[in-house]
DNA sequence: TGGTTGACCTGATGGC
DNA sequence: TGCCATCAGGTCAACC
């Protein structure tokens, strides 16, 4: 699923093939691939043409496109199973192609006679059209907090806000507003390495243990990172098509019942809002009911 | 106001 | 073989 590893191996692929060249046409093959868009796809489409995309930039889970000259961005969220794709035109359509893009093709251009399109097959994902923030953000993220992998996230804020919450670590972490980019598979690595369980109170922590957990957040983002990311099946791939090799490093998530890479122990599975923790029942104690 | 819950969505999988 | 239930999970509106 795309966290901020995979969505960032995405934005560095836009920005090679997609970045500064002009929209030509845009087709919308499925209306839910636009999102909060009242005047409709339509709008949406005339609304790019003719328009050059500036460099792709990320915010947590968000990637957006400045378009030149407009004071606007196309703002993209792949939900679960979206995938931003530059193919040949020619390239057969894929079974749940939603939006594409033509490009005016330039002398320069990385890849002419491509183009790019949105594929996404359960549509939690689309585009969006969006005023920026004096900051350059579109302005429906502008309440998304900065990723732990930004030079300006702020730890000491970051540890204030968890002392002041009463809610527990693995909510926390998946709180958008206070910390971005973290999903449950991140969310269940970054646990395991620090020995918590996904149920521990954040009133609780101390600042020397926010900073080892925020220590452990970067190092597992920034290992999935330099090998493309983590892909379980065909839904998460870069522009190209191909798949990250993370999943063979997890430690934690979908191991059930598989032995603890520290300990030995079976870790374990459990339902938690509607999704599933992974844990290990030695190493990740729960913590003592008040 | 802050925390919690469920709807959205579709393909894969397993049980019968 | 076909039908049905379940599962996967990020975001946001609605609710408490």
């Amino acid at each position: 699923m795309p966290e901020l590893p995979e969505v960032e191996v995405v934005r560095r692929g836009l920005e090679r093939w997609v970045g500064g060249r002009t929209v030509a046409d845009v087709e919308v093959l499925h209306p839910r691939a636009v999102r909060r868009h009242l005047a409709g796809a339509d709008d949406f489409v005339h609304r790019l043409k003719g328009h050059a995309f500036g460099a792709p930039m990320r915010r947590g889970k968000y990637l957006w496109l400045p378009l030149a000259d407009s004071g606007s961005s196309v703002l993209a969220h792949l939900g679960m199973s979206g995938q931003l794709l530059v193919k040949t035109q020619q390239a057969p359509e894929e079974k749940h192609l939603r939006i594409r893009v033509r490009f005016e093709d330039a002398a320069g251009d990385a890849a002419p006679g491509t183009e790019l399109r949105f594929v996404d097959q359960r549509t939690f994902g689309g585009l969006s059209l969006h005023e920026n923030t004096p900051d350059g953000l579109p302005d429906v993220i502008a309440h998304i907090a900065r990723d732990p992998l930004d030079p300006l996230f702020d730890d000491e804020a970051f540890h204030q806000a968890l002392r002041r919450s009463r809610t527990t670590i693995k909510r926390a972490l998946l709180n958008q507003s206070l910390i971005s980019g973290v999903g449950n598979i991140y969310a269940d690595e970054a646990l395991w390495r620090a020995r918590l369980h996904y149920e521990r109170p954040t009133a609780t922590f101390t600042r020397p243990r926010t900073v080892q957990l925020l220590g452990h957040v970067r190092d597992v983002m920034n290992a999935a990172l330099s090998v493309g990311g983590t892909s379980f099946d065909s839904l998460y791939v870069n522009v190209n098509g191909e798949s990250g090799y993370f999943d063979r490093s997890l430690d934690a998530y979908g191991r059930e019942d598989e032995p603890c890479r520290r300990c030995g122990t079976p870790m374990r599975r459990r339902p938690w809002m509607n999704r599933s923790s992974y844990f290990c029942p030695r190493c990740q104690r729960p913590p003592r009911a008040s």
